[in-house]
DNA sequence: TACTGGGATCGTACACTGTACTATAGGGAG
DNA sequence: CTCCCTATAGTACAGTGTACGATCCCAGTA
């Protein structure tokens, strides 16, 4: 015991389940959700591997903690703001925290349990709707048609190995071009080239089908 | 070896790479993808788990192998038809694929690596836009909007409990309402009352958010 | 025919996983 | 002091991916 107080490295004050969770979702950031054992989330937190089951029922209990904690990073709407900006704000916020911990949307298909942060989020976006003006079922609409897009994009942006305009023409020209023979797939190679050197920046690509939507979205609301 | 053979279900007319990622995709959708182990698999096959390893270099290339077979799934636009309904029909069946491999999605990602049959699909689509007269950051754009929306609609669609209007309903009478405090949760409560009360059927959801995108998307096209 | 080489198949072993069960230490209540 | 309860672990077990080496079988050659 006192051995092991020489090497570990969180403060010892002692354990609780939000100090678990924390370690959880840091270790995660840090080496992937595949390098999360409880064990060596124990060694992290400088405590031994079935302490840990007391402030964690199982490891999938621990797992849709660590989800929800997610999602109380992402920003809620407010208020007093006009619906368009206040679904661009939590947007933006959602596909900024979504790809800081990428762990997270893979995770979020197989539990089912939406989890308590997840239902305050959704009922403050169904609030900002509601007050804008759209009908109820038109609110459930927009509500899956932004979450829908906002997760697929985080999905789409995780699997890609470029965030900056530089990234990406260095992949491109590197990596994915050498890999497209031009006879088979023409359209890939006159886009990857075309978007090089235009100087895309994928990182401007999110706010084009936001915008797009949420002015799609306008009209329908029923009053002012 | 004669003994193995009394209980062995599948057919033993050799292993191959396909019948190994086939029948890999066959034991995850009956199990879930954390039931999928080379053992059971190979004992799906009727062979020993380190012959897997002469088809499959790990693990991670047989997953890797799985969801490009998922992709190959997915119908592919064809020329003839207009743009959106090939957009309508392609995202039809991606939704419908991903819905009954639930697993494919939280797998797309950790893989980095697109697979031959993802960007022979990403090339028919591009394609097919191209020749709608979408400029050619105009088809990124729309690209990145529509898979986005698919893939976000699939992803939380598997993370829900109910398929048709009835399981809706009943879901939500019996389970979600009991949850929420009307007083914390007032617009979620307004929301399921009024869904249910309008017989809401989540089977078209799906429709409105891609209509309404495809809609959207049709004056950006510069002739026609 | 006998020999050989190589591809396919598998058994064993190792480090590692989640966690059930059990044991311990420490502190507050009676 | 005794009793009990909470927090902390150690050990053990079944199961994981897979490295390594052994085995079998068959095509090709002499």
């Amino acid at each position: 015991m006192s051995a092991r107080e020489e090497h570990q490295v969180a403060s010892d004050a002692g354990l609780s389940k939000q100090r678990v969770v924390v370690e959880a979702i840091r270790l995660a950031d840090r080496e992937g959700v595949d390098g999360l054992s409880m064990r060596r989330l124990a060694g992290a937190l400088g405590a031994g591997a079935m302490s840990l089951y007391h402030y964690v029922a199982s490891k999938e209990e621990l797992l849709d903690a660590m989800i929800d904690i997610v999602f109380e990073q992402i920003e809620i709407p407010r208020e007093e703001t006009d619906w368009q900006s206040a679904m661009r704000r939590r947007a933006a916020s959602a596909r900024q925290v979504l790809a800081s911990h990428p762990w997270a949307i893979g995770l979020m298909e197989s539990r089912t349990s939406p989890g308590p942060a997840n239902l305050r989020h959704r009922e403050a976006v169904t609030a900002c709707l509601r007050r804008a003006g759209f009908p109820v079922v038109m609110a459930t609409h927009a509500n899956w048609l932004l979450d829908s897009y906002v997760y697929g994009f985080a999905l789409q942006q995780t699997s890609l190995p470029f965030d900056t305009a530089g990234e990406f023409a260095n992949m491109t020209e590197n990596v994915f071009l050498p890999q497209l023979p031009p006879d088979e797939f023409p359209y890939l190679n006159e886009s990857a080239a075309a978007l090089v050197a235009a100087g895309y920046d994928p990182a401007e690509e999110f706010t084009f089908g936001l915008d797009l939507v949420l002015a799609a979205l306008e009209p329908l609301r029923s009053s002012a």
